[in-house]
DNA sequence: TAGTTGAACTCCTCTAGACGACTAGCTACC
DNA sequence: GGTAGCTAGTCGTCTAGAGGAGTTCAACTA
């Protein structure tokens, strides 16, 4: 049995804090594991003599930390660490192409997981101001717009915009659903376009609203943004992508030379 | 004067979300520009008709979400978002060292921020066994603990804490509080390691309590984590630090070459 | 003038209770 | 055998109130 302890109306933390600190310990060290089921509020507004809200204080504290995850009608769980993906700076090497994978691909399976992908959307629009800039295009050019969904092991874990222009995508499988083998890197390099580098803007930040859904995770869990855009060997930007990541889920591993 | 709106009590979203919403959109839109008071809760509860914790709820979520600041005694306000750095990938290019300028320092300056250092602690430790073995070195070899906090304009932006084996860092000012120009990477070249490349592991969770209050951050703040190790050209682990950065403060760039 | 007090305002924490909605398991009925 | 409905247990949301504590500023006092 799960020692609760008790909370101590003297000292200047609330107690709301300390019913917290006590369920956070215990999940640290290990006493609630992961998708173990915490004490209920019920269970809790007796141990501690307590309301119900300070109760719901200190779990909704635990909430926001990201450590556990309510379910309305069964529970408050210890979060299952969800398995975390390492992505290292070679996801992009060529090799993977001429294999058939494309980046996600490859390194899900290097991880163990089974990738999918789904929510595709492909459109075609004009520009906007900002990715013509980043693209190094006439404002209103068109380009094709595809937006998916990741998912490892059946669960979501990373969304994605590309922004293709619309002249190295023509004639290409770029502009349906299914690109075929290598995804759309082999098919900008079968247009001509060697690739040649990759630049990546890292950020972090808390999810929209819209996010939170589309990636299944709680208010409480950061994602990771990135903002990478890749250039063929004459310099050329030719494809820019935004990616919104679990924060869990990955870890980034860069390569920087010391030049 | 702020156009508060209603809520409507027909629809399913609970009132409380309905408030954090017409909040969150006037703070997106500007018409709350950073800095700005909300409305009191007084304001809100006779404004919306609702009782107190209904209003607080609503706040809590923006809270959760790092678009206010509660301050006690003051108000509500938008969270003044702090300068962005962006971080290059050259960040430690060797002209930055041959320069006398540290990597956060030449980075710092480069945005027009000024930079500053405290919080300084320098050790003598036996490695962790983690630590060893990202150094490659036998378990509890000595290693020098450098920690210190960094900041920008004043505000604290980042902690980080090096590990460099005692062998290196012997008869060098890596073991005293001030390292000289260059900071410890200079140091270690004139040690003669010279540098030949970083690998960073990116990741981002919710801060601990401890980092909340040395980066002066609330709960609804994530942070970025870099852990980097450099090799010199033997291809030796020299160094590693873990860095713990303000999310909201920070973009990284990476060049990854396609290859 | 300089310092203190007090009031008014703010958010923080807690209590005690209400109803609603979701889940899961059991039961009774068809 | 299958299903519809009941029920106990869970969390979600809301109400109406309380005292506490930090902030500010004006009024008062020495």
């Amino acid at each position: 049995m799960l020692d609760l302890g008790t909370i101590d109306r003297t000292v200047d933390r609330p107690p709301y804090r300390q019913i917290a600190d006590i369920l956070r310990q215990h999940i640290e060290r290990g006493r609630l594991a992961p998708g173990e089921q915490l004490p209920s509020e019920a269970v809790m507004i007796e141990h501690y003599g307590v309301a119900r809200m300070t109760v719901r204080e200190a779990i909704k504290e635990l909430r926001t930390e990201g450590l556990v995850v309510a379910q309305h009608g069964k529970g408050v769980f210890v979060r299952s660490a969800p398995p975390v993906r390492r992505l290292a700076s070679d996801r992009f090497a060529r090799r993977h192409r001429q294999e058939g994978k494309s980046a996600f691909l490859a390194e899900a399976e290097a991880a163990g997981h089974v990738p999918g992908v789904d929510q595709i959307r492909v459109t075609n629009e004009a520009a906007s101001a900002e990715v013509a800039e980043r693209l190094g295009l006439k404002p209103r050019e068109r380009v094709i717009v595809r937006s998916r969904r990741y998912l490892a092991d059946g669960r979501p874990v990373e969304v994605a915009t590309s922004y293709i222009p619309e002249s190295i995508a023509k004639g290409t499988p770029i502009a349906e659903v299914n690109t075929g083998p290598g995804g759309i890197y082999a098919r900008i390099e079968e247009a001509g376009h060697e690739l040649a580098r990759f630049t990546e803007e890292v950020s972090a930040r808390m999810p929209s609203p819209d996010e939170r859904k589309a990636l299944e995770i709680g208010s409480g869990s950061p994602v990771l943004t990135l903002v990478r855009t890749a250039f063929d060997t004459t310099g050329r930007a030719v494809e820019v992508c935004d990616t919104v990541k679990v924060a869990t889920s990955f870890v980034l591993e860069y390569d920087v030379p010391a030049r």
